[in-house]
DNA sequence: TCGCAATGTTTATGCTGTTAACATGCGTCT
DNA sequence: AGACGCATGTTAACAGCATAAACATTGCGA
C-alpha cells in the first residue's frame, strides 16, 4: 500500500490528472466544450477506453470538472467578499461578482448547476459536491446584515442567491445581453432593509 | 393547392400533431424525459426514421416542442396578471405564478431556456421563438409601474425576471426544496417604489 | 528478482442521430 | 376514369457515442 500520494504517475504520468486539466481548459475556453471521452482520450494522445481506469464512467469525469468548478467558484466568492469589506455593500459587490464570473466561465458554471442537482447522495463521497455547495450557500447566509431575524436572513439570503443566478442564466442563454452596468443596476437595486 | 389545412393527414393521420403530442406529454409527466427519435417513433408505432418526413432533425423537433411550450408559458402568465389585476400586488402574483409554473413543468422550462439560447436567427422563420420571448419580456415590462423613468422600468423589470427565473432554476436543480410560502416571502420581498 | 496489481490497448456491443434507396398510397390533373 | 407525382413511411447502412471484456505492458513492493 503506497504512502500518501494517491496520484502517483504510472505509464503516462498521472493521465487522471491530466484528463481533469484539459477538460477545464475547454471548459474555460469554450461556450460548448466537446467532453466527450473519445475526443479527450483523442487529444491526450491515449487510448478511447484509458480513460475507466480512472473514473467509472463518464459521469463521474463531469462529476470531478464540475466539483473543481464550484471550488473555484466558491474561492472566488471569498476572495470578493473579503475585497469588499463585508457589510451591506460589500454583499453588493459579492453579488455584481458572481454574474460576472458566470459571464467569463459559462460552460464551467452551467456544468456545475447541472450536475450539482443529480449527485447521488448516498455515494462514496458524501461530503464532495453537497459540501462545496453547502459552503458557497453559508457564505451568502453569513454576509447578511446582523440586525436580520434568522427567518428574514434566510429569506434574504435565498433572495440574493435567486436575484444573481437568474441574472446570469439569462445572460448565459442569449436572454439578456451582458451589460456589466445594467448589471449593477440590478443587483444593487434590492434594498434589505426595507419593510416586510 | 389545398386550402387552409395544413395539416391533412396521410398515410399515419398526422404524425407531425402526434409526435409533438407525444413529446409535450413526456415533458409534462417526467422529469428527465426521453425525447429520442428512436424511443418517440418506436411509441408511436412507426419506424425510427419517419419523423425526418416532419422534422428536419431532431433540434427541429425540440425546437418546436420548446416553442409550444413558450407559448403556454406566456398564456399561463398572461392569465395570471390578468387575474392579478395589475398594479404593484398584481405584479407580485405574476411572479409567484412563474416559479409555481416552472416547478410544475420542470422539464419543459429547461427545454424552453435550452433551446431558445441557440436558435439561429438567421433561419426561414425568425418570427417564431424570438417573438414569443419578446412578448414575454414585453409583458413584464408592461407590468411595472407607471411612475417609473423609462430606464428605472427596463432594470426593474429584468431584476423581477432575474429573481423569478433564479428561484426557479434553483428549485428545479435541486439547491433549494420547494416551499410554497418561501417562495411568496422571496418574491414579494422586493420594493420597487424605493430610492436609487 | 519475482510477481502482482495498476495502467493502457484492442476488440466488441448496443445505443444514438442521420442519410440514401426503396416502397406505398393519396391527391390532382388530364 | 386513369395515370402520374409527390408526400409519406420503411429498410438498410454509416459514423459516432459510452461502455464492457479480454488482453498486453510496466512499474512498484515484497
Amino acid at each position: 500500500m503506497p504512502g500518501l500520494p494517491v496520484n502517483a504517475p504510472y505509464h503516462h504520468g498521472d493521465l487522471r490528472a491530466a484528463a481533469l486539466q484539459m477538460g477545464m481548459e475547454r471548459l474555460a475556453s469554450q461556450e460548448q466544450p466537446d467532453l466527450g471521452l473519445r475526443a479527450l482520450a483523442r487529444d491526450l494522445g491515449v487510448s478511447a477506453t484509458a480513460l475507466y481506469r480512472h473514473f467509472p464512467n463518464k459521469d463521474a469525469l463531469l462529476d470531478a470538472l464540475a466539483l473543481e468548478g464550484l471550488n473555484r467558484l466558491g474561492q472566488h466568492q471569498a476572495e470578493a467578499a473579503a475585497q469588499a469589506g463585508g457589510g451591506h455593500d460589500g454583499f453588493g459587490e459579492v453579488g455584481v461578482t458572481y454574474v460576472t464570473w458566470a459571464v467569463e466561465n459559462p460552460a464551467l458554471l452551467r456544468l456545475i448547476y447541472s450536475r450539482v442537482g443529480q449527485v447521488d447522495l448516498a455515494a462514496d463521497d458524501p461530503t464532495a459536491m453537497g459540501e462545496a455547495f453547502r459552503q458557497l450557500r453559508a457564505g451568502i447566509a453569513a454576509m447578511m446584515p446582523d440586525e436580520m431575524s434568522k427567518d428574514r436572513r434566510a429569506a434574504a439570503a435565498l433572495h440574493a442567491w435567486s436575484l444573481v443566478h437568474g441574472l446570469a442564466m439569462l445572460i448565459l442563454d442569449g436572454q439578456v445581453e451582458y451589460d456589466p452596468a445594467m448589471v449593477r443596476k440590478v443587483v444593487l437595486m434590492t434594498d434589505f432593509s426595507a419593510s416586510h
